[in-house]
RNA sequence: GGACGUUUAGCUCAGCUGGUAGAGCAUUUGCUUGACGUGCAAAGGGUCAGCGGUUCGAGUCCGUUAACGUCCACCA
């Protein structure tokens, strides 16, 4: 590596040759170590028909974050990275492709079509996984692993089996959620509703015995064919005597009954509810109350079946229409009023979801939500932020069974098989079941469907350590210390990876969940492909380099909260990347002896310090951040350390001794410059871990790679608090000196003598070569006092600065000047007394609160008095 | 209908356990300062949404109102 850097960092020249030299060095992978502790994350598994977005890039940054900072602590870490099989957001590109070649699932038949999947898996599987290498993640790429390789496979089929035996899965006819489009049933948790502007229909349907008409309300007129009752409420006094009695369906000319049931409201719409059992969730527990028949009208595709009289073959939206139509036409509609209404769409396709009555797959929830509940309530599992927990409990004390089975050919095909002869249902974890074992029939065939992809997601946490197998992996890696995801993705997963871990490994997956938002555009909006609004990282790495798009994700974000993507701030990231180059470039260009490793010198100086103490604060305070999950804060703070403290103040401040003529304390200078960067850069490494690598590699180092060498850790040896208050003293004099010179407009080339009068002579007599250096000043004489009626009087707590600029000095200005600043140090002053004054504040407050509010109300006066003595002095001139 | 979040400098946002408000960008001024103009030095700009309460002390805790946003429920 080349000690001479460009003047620009240039992550394109760095990032791909440090992420092949860590992972072909093994630097991600760790085996089981009975001597450390574990720390493990298990990645989210991202889609295999995915491209890393902004949602995986902000995901990956905060794990990486935590596993780069555990790994340089010492813990043995384990990143398991993986992919998502995502049957139906799968299932549906495929069959997209497909019907552009004109061909059809039907056309391939099963095993053709999975063929087909498998070699899709193939091309596109690993395109996110060398996206995500692209972003720095340090995740174990030796234990990747897929929702349906074999490992998974083999837990996805133990858990089935383990759950039915148990009575936990069961298969029943109900209504569910379909989606006419994917043509599969869908869980709850996989629609979502929207509001849309629609009608509702009010409807006649007359009475069988001819004594008029009950008028209904309906938002969906094309289900009347399934119609099987029309309820009221039992208690409403218009209906009462009406309920036992029949109706003739229009259009049908059927005989449905007129029932009571509770579930009606009678204040809202006309108080009479038609029944469709098969086509409404409500309606068919109504039905199920009273003995409905259940009439599906509807064929897989949502088009009318031969149940739907006429309008079969129509579309069901094409049958509203002709529906209504023939309402009119018939004298039974009455009125259409205008309605808003919330309709489900599939989470995948959007198109609206049919209820739909079918055979299906269940997981009862009851018996394991409740231990995943208390396992949140009893602290075992932590989430971050905490009000999550509600959203949480809420879900999951609701919670209705889980609906497993999906009429998909992508995914885990159910372990069950039927026997056509007996009926006998066997649910084995047996590939092949070629006879029943009941009664010894070969006419015996497995279930179709496939499993919900979240069924094997839910299991990620220890079917990818090994499980149902007792592995070292599984011994020592489970249970998972922190999940990091987003809060959209709670019920889907979150939820349901905790009851999972519970029942089958009895113990919760992880301890700690810290949730992230979503990252917007810069608008504020919801990154989308129908509003093209997405920003890609892999080009926001391409413009400002990877750290500089982590750097960003990583800072100004608090967990569970959203943000905005903006360029503005990715190039303020690239910035500073660039200081962070150039402030190595510098400590570089003066390292022209060899030093083996950063150490520091037996003798510091006043400034080293100041910068170790403060260095070490940041060592605490960035450890206890990240301990905390607070990486928006821990990072901030080496930001401002880099930036403030160490680049504009120390580095201009070591440059005193570096051109200076003493060998000795030139060697001190740079030794610790090194020792700084060097560590700081430790700090900095799980945010930005590439240019850290490459600058660390070339700094005097121990070790093959900054990611694997030892976290700094607070020392109480280079805690020197009072020598940095001294030093603190210089700085505060030397920018009240700039200070004033910038209003003044005298611009830095013209320097002048500066007079101190101080009663810290030694620290400002040690202070004087910084005010040359970085107060343009020419020279510099420290004492007690100085007479001098003509100079410019610049006033610190700690001491009276003179500048004689005679010819620069508007007297009357100053002394305004003066007396304004004298003013707001009383207004200051005065609040402080406010406060000593009060005795409650005296006798109540903490002793350090009020012993620093004391020496504040001393340093006050102190610097009134300074600004008297000035006014004095130029007054008397 | 229920729950939650946000409301802090012109813009985007931090502010961890309550102790006299911060950053980045933008604006204004000055700077060929031997690491960096992707920079340096400095300045202006906020009654922390409103109201009430707890407290010696509230941006921070409690209550309430408003605007915006999100999630859940689904009265057909």
């Amino acid at each position: 590596m080349s000690k001479q850097l460009d003047k620009i960092y240039d992550p394109k020249s760095v990032e791909e040759r440090l992420y092949q030299f860590w992972e072909e060095n093994g630097y991600f992978h760790m085996e089981a170590d009975p001597d450390k502790k574990p720390y493990t994350i298990v990645m989210p598994p991202p889609n295999i028909t995915g491209q890393l977005h902004m949602g995986h890039a902000l995901d990956n940054t905060l794990q990486d974050i935590l596993i780069r900072f555990r790994r340089m602590q010492g813990y043995c870490t384990l990143w398991l990275p993986g992919t998502d099989h995502a049957s139906i957001a799968t299932e549906a590109k495929i069959v997209a492709a497909m019907a552009e070649e004109g061909v059809t699932k039907e056309d391939l038949g099963r095993d053709g079509f999975l063929e087909r999947a498998w070699a899709w898996k193939e091309t596109y599987g690993n395109r996110i996984t060398t996206q995500l290498r692209k972003l720095g993640s340090s995740c174990d790429w030796q234990r990747e692993r897929f929702t349906m390789d074999e490992g998974c496979s083999k837990a996805v089929k133990e858990v089935f089996t383990r759950l039915y035996e148990k009575g936990l899965i069961y298969r029943g006819e109900r209504i569910i959620n379909w989606c006419p489009h994917c043509k599969t049933s869908i869980s709850d948790a996989e629609v979502e509703y929207s509001e849309q502007d629609s009608f509702f229909w009010h409807l006649r349907y007359p009475l069988t015995d001819g004594s008029g008409y009950i008028e209904l309300a309906t938002t969906r007129p094309e289900t009347m064919m399934g119609d099987t009752a029309v309820a009221v409420h039992p208690d409403d006094e218009r209906y009462k005597d009406l309920v036992g009695k029949t109706l003739m369906l229009p259009l049908m000319n059927r005989e449905i009954p007129i029932v009571a049931d509770t579930y009606v409201v009678p204040e809202f719409g006309t108080g009479a509810v038609k029944i469709t059992p098969a086509h409404d969730p409500n309606d068919f527990e109504v039905g199920l109350r009273h003995n409905l028949p259940v009439i599906n009208i509807f064929d897989e595709g949502a088009v009318v079946n031969e149940n739907g009289g006429k309008y079969c073959g129509m579309e069901r939206f094409e049958a509203r229409k002709a529906v209504v139509e023939d309402l009119k036409a018939g004298g039974f509609l009455l009125e259409v009023e205008p309605h808003k209404h919330n309709v489900g769409e599939c989470y995948r396709c959007h198109t609206t979801v049919e209820p739909w009555v079918s055979y299906q797959w269940f997981v009862k929830m009851e018996p394991l939500a409740k231990p995943a509940i208390e396992a949140v309530r009893n602290k075992d599992i932590r989430i971050i932020p905490e009000r999550f927990e509600k959203t949480y409990y809420n879900w999951m004390e609701n919670i209705r069974d889980w609906c497993i089975s999906r009429q998909l050919w992508w995914g885990h095909r159910l372990p069950v098989w039927y026997c056509d002869d007996c009926g006998e249902i066997t649910v084995t974890k047996e590939d092949n079941v070629a006879v029943c074992p009941k009664c010894g029939s070969t006419n015996i065939r497995q279930d179709e469907d496939t499993l919900d992809t979240w069924f094997s997601s839910a299991l990620w946490p220890f079917s990818t350590l090994g499980w149902p197998d007792e592995t070292t992996d599984l011994k020592y890696f489970y249970p998972t210390n922190t999940l990091v995801t987003g809060y959209d993705i709670i019920f889907f997963w979150v939820s349901r990876m905790i009851f999972s871990g519970l029942e089958n490994m009895g113990e919760a997956p992880f301890n700690t969940v810290l949730m992230h938002g979503i990252v917007r555009d810069s608008q504020g909006r919801k990154m989308s492909k129908s509003l093209g609004n997405g920003i890609d990282p892999l080009e926001e790495i391409d413009k400002y380099g990877a750290d500089a798009l982590r750097f960003t994700l990583a800072t100004g974000n608090s967990p569970g909260n959203d943000m905005r993507y903006m360029p503005e701030k990715a190039e303020a990231s690239r910035n500073f990347a660039n200081k962070i180059w150039n402030a190595a470039r510098f400590v570089l260009m003066n390292l022209d002896e060899k030093v083996a490793a950063p150490h520091l010198p037996e003798t510091l100086a006043l400034e080293d310090k100041w910068i170790l103490t403060r260095y070490n604060d940041v060592v605490k305070e960035v450890t206890d951040n990240l301990e905390k999950f607070e990486l928006g804060i821990a990072v901030a703070k080496l930001y401002d350390f880099i930036w403030d403290i160490l680049c504009d103040w120390y580095i201009e401040l070591s440059k005193v001794r570096l051109n200076g003529d003493d060998a000795a304390a030139k060697a001190d200078a740079k030794a610790v410059l090194v020792y700084l960067m060097s560590n700081t850069l430790k700090l900095l490494h799980p945010f930005m871990p590439f240019i850290t690598e490459e600058i660390w590699q070339t700094l005097p180092h121990e070790g093959e790679t900054v990611m694997k060498s030892d976290w700094p850790v607070y020392d109480e040896a280079l805690n020197f608090a009072a020598d940095a208050a001294e030093f603190e003293r210089i700085m505060d004099g030397i920018r009240a000196v700039r200070n004033r010179r910038a209003e003044m407009n005298v611009a830095p080339s013209k320097k002048a003598a500066v007079y101190v009068a101080t009663k810290y002579v030694d620290t400002f007599t040690t202070g004087g070569v910084f005010f040359e250096k970085l107060a343009s000043a020419s020279q510099v004489t420290v004492g007690e006092s100085f007479d001098l009626p003509g100079a410019v009087s610049i006033v610190t707590a700690d001491a009276t600065m003179y500048i004689p600029m005679d010819q620069l000095v508007d007297f009357e200005a100053e002394i305004a000047r003066l007396t304004k600043e004298k003013e707001q140090t009383e207004k200051v002053l005065a609040g402080v007394m406010a406060k000593l004054n009060n005795e409650a504040f005296v006798s109540k407050a903490p002793k350090p609160i009020v012993d620093n509010q004391r020496e504040a109300a001393e340093k006050l006066q102190e610097k009134i008095k300074l600004i008297d003595e000035s006014i004095a002095s130029m007054q008397n001139r």
